[in-house]
DNA sequence: CCGGATCCTATGCGATACTG
DNA sequence: CAGTATCGCATAGGATCCGG
């Protein structure tokens, strides 16, 4: 008997899939493997990534911060300094979205190419 | 000298950002895996993940063939049959967006307690 | 059976300006 | 500095029906 509840993307009501849906954020990925080498604070991270508006850094954050992959660090001075690092659980998610990251770099070509051959026809 | 460009996903301009967000798509990982274990008929595909409409899947299907991810197989008969299989490119993405499936399988109850706990405050 | 054609809506995302 | 407040749009995604 085995009382663990067993998660399945493929089963559409699994919380699983919503999960994993939300991983594919637009800025999500960006964010994680941002922080991937330490603490950053908001305005480096925007610096960083580059073409993310705050509003939209915001919530990414915050959703992330929601699921439990960053946890967010408020030192109270003036001005106000927030930092932003991972989780263990965020820390965990790291290489499989670094994988994501190496596929995508290394074969962007290779899609690239396919795209064009596509438009042709 | 290394004529070979180099893509960055932390460069806003380069093309494998755009090309990594593509993959974060809502139903590409779900197609993507459930193509892992062999070639698929449109019907099959939907039944397999369900809760996909006609539509939807067409459109995700038809950017994984741009992309150079998916053959489309056309069988002229009647009716008509339509097969879809991963190429070789599409075969090599299958480890890195499974990691990630299973990722979300594996710390789906974590991420719940962890939005449970957020959403208390 | 495959999936195109339409229509529609929700919202992710962006631009800008402003505040504790 | 670290966001929030507005506003607005483009578009991904959904519902439905139809055609080859």
């Amino acid at each position: 008997m085995d009382s663990t509840p067993t998660f399945n993307v493929l089963v559409p009501d699994c919380p699983s899939r919503e999960i994993m849906q939300r991983l594919g954020d637009k800025w999500t990925p960006l964010v994680m493997l941002t922080l991937a080498s330490g603490p950053l604070r908001f305005s480096e991270l925007r610096q960083h990534i580059g073409s993310v508006t705050p509003k939209v850094l915001t919530s990414t954050l915050r959703t992330l911060e929601r699921d439990g992959l960053v946890d967010r660090q408020v030192t109270a001075q003036v001005p106000i300094r927030v930092d932003y690092e991972l989780t263990n659980l965020g820390l965990s998610l790291l290489e499989p979205m670094d994988a994501i990251r190496i596929w995508s770099e290394k074969h962007a070509a290779k899609v690239m190419a396919a795209r064009e051959l596509f438009d042709e026809n």
